[in-house]
DNA sequence: AAAATAACTGTCAACGTTGTCAGTATTTTT
DNA sequence: AAAAATACTGACAACGTTGACAGTTATTTT
């Protein structure tokens, strides 16, 4: 009944040949001889034989990983797990998913367990894990593997291989746009000094300004978090303003979202009345009405990329991969309204 | 410089003990001397030794488990995952994601592969996986402890621990929720006959309609995918008749947010000129405009029971934990307009 | 024809745990 | 005071695989 699962031996004993050569069959070592890899093959087939994974991994480095995140957007979420994901299984590696609460003292602790324990080889930490360095040397100090996405121009450090997005010029190049369609007064959502993509971004923002020559008034930036109730309030409190703004900088689509839903309270029409962008190309960016202008962040492209060389970093440990970059783009949709001069 | 991870051993012999010694302290076994304990765990402190878990499942039944899906709806997915994974956090478990695609025969291999391999010990299904009963019973042949989560009043077959969720009841409120508002034309977006849920919220739709003496009408009844591209093809079809709806029921959200799109594009007013309802409150339920009208179906909850049964089941295989039923909700918005009579 | 190499195959020791069983003190019961 | 139970500790064999190394043939080179 119990019908215990074939071993090695097993298979080795229904086909008359030691268990180390069903190991060679099994990895397809050289210097096997046709005949006997046939012979071992069939009975695999019959016995549906599979290698225990766990056996393997007491005489191999591990071959899982780890992504950690702490980030409330399912979209961004599922599309990083899905990248990784993809490139996993491509390798034959596995995949562990760690959601965590970055402002705890547990994420250190949960991950050193997880690479002390052998549970996983290697990590990748996005936005704001990534962020913080002790974190990364603590991981390295384990023997574990790290590779980080992180916003920047350029990789902050040498710490490990770092996957970095210039949230910077994409800021900049979306406030330029609404420059060139004639807006003057435009608001900045979602600022926060504790998140490095929404620096950069604000910067973006800030450097754009000031080329046009026109001065950051604090009234139209406004600090809160990256989601739609805080767009809500967040444009509630700008639509408050003596003079409000004519166009409105989203941080993310999500406070996008949030500023179409406040402003549509307030019975204005977007473009016509304001112009609402956001940031990040989510999925439901084109779902909203009007759709949004926002920049595109290729989520799942970065993971992947993430995880291929965390998996180059885990089976070649000499050889650091090379820091990459990812460029973001604008994509122009429906909610933006040019203005007359 | 290489610092190879402590091991049990070396625990031992710095603590002067046998590893067995330590071993028990490790696990909390009975019979060790307060003295002992406290001199091992005094050295597992300044090592930081982590027992490996590799090394631990080659003694012990397996402590992961799968979570298979095939669905494109990210937040469906994520409720489910985060469900799972508090789950799991809580019991000590680990969690192997695996997206895939039900049509493929690979899905019968991969799975196959992940219980013969003990890469986990257990398996949770979604639909439409969880209605396929040969793939069911091929993984209970391998040994693989399985729950499934299903549309329907009951447990279709006895075959497994079993969650299901009463499409058919929550369909009929929803229509007589639409009934009750004066709605008398009222068209059913996203009919699949392959599709368990669509099928039993169709005929909840069917039901409370004859209760109510009206004919169903083909024409108001189509057939499509569950995403936001069909729900606005969709929508289209059915205001392109001639005598449109008055409401219309989409069989989920993301349905009914491409039918709030598509009939924005008409320049039709929701709910004055059309009433849209979804199912699943999902998070964007709420951030649309107006806010859906919908059916609560919590997948959180439904996920991190299933991960308990399935837990408690890899743990005391002999204990069949009893199927369960979960409830659905009418979550009245604004999408919904009273008619006069 | 002998030596060297290549082509195969098998034996055995790891890997780091937990389970079984045996052994030694200490306490309790008879 | 002996016997029995309880409290504690350690030796050793598993678990299923891979790696190191040692054989044994068959083939090529000298």
């Amino acid at each position: 009944m119990t019908a215990k699962k074939p071993t090695i031996k097993d298979v080795a004993r229904l086909a008359g040949v030691s268990f180390k050569t069903v190991s060679r069959v099994v990895n397809n070592e050289a210097w096997v001889s046709d005949e006997i890899k046939a012979k071992v093959q069939a009975v695999i087939e019959t016995l549906n034989y599979q290698p225990n994974r766990t056996a393997r991994l007491m005489r191999t480095a591990p071959f899982s990983l780890a992504f950690v995140y702490d980030n409330p957007n399912s979209h961004y979420v599922i599309e990083m797990q899905n990248g990784i994901l993809s490139e996993c299984r491509r390798k034959g590696f596995e995949l562990v998913i760690h959601p965590t609460d970055s402002g705890s003292d547990l994420v250190r602790q949960e991950l050193s367990t997880m690479i002390g324990s052998n549970q996983v080889g290697g990590v990748i930490l996005t936005p704001p894990l990534s962020e913080n360095s002790e974190l990364v040397q603590q991981l390295l100090a384990q023997q574990a593997k790290v590779v980080r996405i992180v916003s920047g121009a350029a990789p902050p450090d040498e710490l490990c291989p770092t996957i970095y997005v210039d949230d910077e010029a994409a800021g900049r190049a979306m406030t330029e746009y609404l420059l060139a369609q004639g807006h003057r007064r435009i608001a900045f959502l979602g600022y926060r000094a504790d998140h490095r993509s929404s620096v950069g971004r604000y910067r973006g923002y800030c450097a754009a300004l000031e080329d046009a020559g026109i001065a950051t008034s604090s009234e139209l930036v406004i600090s809160g978090d990256f989601t739609f109730d805080s767009g809500v309030a967040m444009t509630e409190q700008l639509l408050a303003l003596p003079e409000p703004a004519t166009a409105l900088f989203g941080c993310n689509d999500e406070i996008a979202a949030g500023a179409l839903f406040a402003a549509r309270m307030k019975q204005l029409a977007v473009p016509a009345d304001l112009s609402i962008v956001g940031f990040e190309n989510s999925p439901f960016s084109r779902q909203t009405w009007p759709k949004l202008t926002t920049v595109h962040q290729p989520n799942a492209d970065m993971a992947a990329k993430a995880a291929a060389m965390l998996i180059a970093l885990m089976l070649e440990p000499d050889e650091q991969p090379p820091h990459c970059g990812f460029h973001l783009q604008l994509v122009i949709r429906d909610s933006v309204e040019k203005l007359a001069k």
